[in-house]
DNA sequence: TTGCGTGTTGACAACGTTGTCATGAATGTC
DNA sequence: GACATTCATGACAACGTTGTCAACACGCAA
């Protein structure tokens, strides 16, 4: 049968081709009677009009790329679906882009990139959403993005982002922690090259200073987001004159580095120790117990960011919006025992 | 700047539109001087050819599809990476496409895709690469396509494929179990429409059969590759009569619900019970004991099944492959307790 | 009647690449 | 030396679409 092109729309329908392209595109000026013949024919042939040919005669592009380098398979699938969602709606292409955040020439291989794929522009995730040299080097490229980063507030810093608001996240946690009786907490940092790692920590220590209780510096470790530094910085904590008596995970996977810990211990959680992480990962749900955590609607935040993308590159001025995780409550908490 | 063109090149290297063609191609039929020129220019000029304009004229398509409908991140990952390294060496395009493989309508749904994105062909993940029906369908829509499945050996039924030995695997963790003195060994099913399921539990039995192990029906229930399953399995073998003293999850997130359930029904994992699991995800390893359980390189499978693709489509006649899972022994498994 | 604006339509070129075919030069064969 | 064969190269059309511009029909005011 062969693929219909929209030349056989323009002859089924009688039509020229140009109108047949005012019908697909939208485009004003064209009979109502004409543009259902038009429909019609499209129906009839089952015509799909030619991305290659689009992009190709068009400027403007039909696709977008989606840049990350995050070992967290959870938090990258997600963000898939939510651009898959509304590139499929709006009709565009999406190109994913896994790459090494530290490559020295990300610029250049984010440009050939857009090149190569004729994309209209790019949404990225962390940690390359918060470097500023290399946003500055992609503006200079004239590439379209939208970054997702961590953030309180908009930085108004004129590159369109979402942002999520981990540092409210933490507090809440840490808040949540204090009111079950908690006053040592533990805090095991996420990787620095994160900006949502500094921005727990922020909240932690926020909601310690509101409750007026004691920032022991002991308490708070160094390390990256995985669960061979949960399990480290716990066997640390664990080992310290006071111990504390709850520990909160900049991530799940720290959170269960602690669990393992924990239970090489001796040590019940959550009657002996309390464990918070962080993300709502399937891991937080189906771990013994079960995880206390933050969970973000990562789905839903990628969704926003390529409607951004895809509203500003049709030209449209579209404001950041922020994004508040929310706590979920599950069986590693409890009250600390009471002092013996 | 602009983008540089095949006609800048030209210019440049003071040679006609084609043989710039010709040498990008690696066609036969050009000095080596003038190859030399041309590639000169090509690096001075950044040239990168242009992919919609390359597959708009050329029928050929310079892109390839990944097809998936599975829940399990990890694995999806890996195979997008094994697909997307293949892609970049061999100048190709990847189009993820996650989908619904109950979907009443796939095979039109993938003919769409494969049109509207001028796709070469498909790899498609289990379950698509498993019905027939489907298959038949692509295949009277000439779409080149590569599966990979569960399968003992090559199916050799014309669709191309890349197998995986889970009944070979299967059969190495049981066999392993058998081996630690386990005589009762629960075995809990995944989802049907998996063709891994019959599969592992086809080595499952085999192992008992070849070492004179009795198969007791009662140690045999039906579930999904679920977390749930694997609890509700675990606890309906845990109240038998003779419950068994090992247990083999047909995955890793049924192992963790086994491993949930034991820690709710007070079994010291692996003193008490063995739990082994299959698939090696991380979870497998930061779970509390880490799980025995069976590591496939899903990355290089993945890898392979896209190489077979570009073959196919470039005329090769190439033949299936077939891969083996490894056993990975880990702290989950122990010899049973001695009868009291 | 003329002139003008508006709404609808089509002819044609162009996007950047590759396929087809032609051309001329170099080489081999008798 | 004549002719066939191969090699290296280029001119040109074509892929399917959209942008530009012109043309036409219509209604309305002068």
């Amino acid at each position: 049968m062969g693929t219909a092109t929209i030349r056989d729309v323009a002859r089924q329908a009688k039509v020229s081709l140009k109108t047949v392209s005012r019908v697909i595109n939208r485009e004003g000026s064209v009979r109502e009677e004409t543009r259902a013949r038009v429909q019609r024919a499209i129906e009839q042939l089952d015509y799909r009009p030619d991305l290659s040919a689009r992009s190709l005669r068009s400027a403007k592009s039909y696709a977008i790329g989606l840049v990350y380098d995050n070992p967290n398979p959870y938090y990258i699938i997600a963000m898939q679906q939510g651009a898959l969602t509304v590139c499929r709606e709006m009709g565009f292409g999406l190109q994913i882009h896994p790459c090494n955040s530290r490559g020295p020439r990300l610029a250049e291989e984010l440009r050939d990139l857009v090149r190569r794929s004729r994309l209209a522009g790019l949404v990225l995730a962390p940690p390359m959403s918060e470097r500023v040299a290399l946003l500055r080097e992609l503006a200079a490229y004239n590439i379209p993005l939208v970054r997702v980063i961590s953030a309180a507030e908009d930085p108004r810093d004129g590159f369109p982002c979402v942002f999520v608001d981990d540092r409210d996240a933490a507090y809440a946690i840490t808040a949540y922690l204090i009111q079950l009786g908690h006053l040592r907490i533990g805090f095991l940092w996420g990787g620095k090259q994160h900006r949502s790692s500094p921005e727990r920590y922020k909240g932690y220590e926020k909601a310690l200073r509101e409750y007026g209780v004691p920032l022991d510096e002991e308490l708070v470790l160094e390390g990256d987001y995985s669960f061979d530094d949960g399990f480290r910085g716990a066997r640390r904590l664990f080992g310290l004159a006071e111990p504390p008596t709850a520990i909160f995970g900049s991530n799940d996977e720290i959170a269960a580095g602690v669990l393992a810990a924990a239970r090489a211990a001796g040590l019940h959680v959550p009657y002996d120790l309390s464990v918070a992480g962080f993300e709502d990962s399937p891991f937080s749900r189906h771990s013994w117990p079960s995880l206390t955590t933050s969970r973000q609607r990562t789905e839903l935040i990628s969704e926003h960011a390529a409607r951004l993308l895809i509203a500003q590159i049709h030209g449209g001025n579209v404001a950041n919006e922020g994004f508040s995780p929310e706590l979920v409550v599950r069986g590693s908490t409890a009250p600390p025992r009471p002092r013996q």
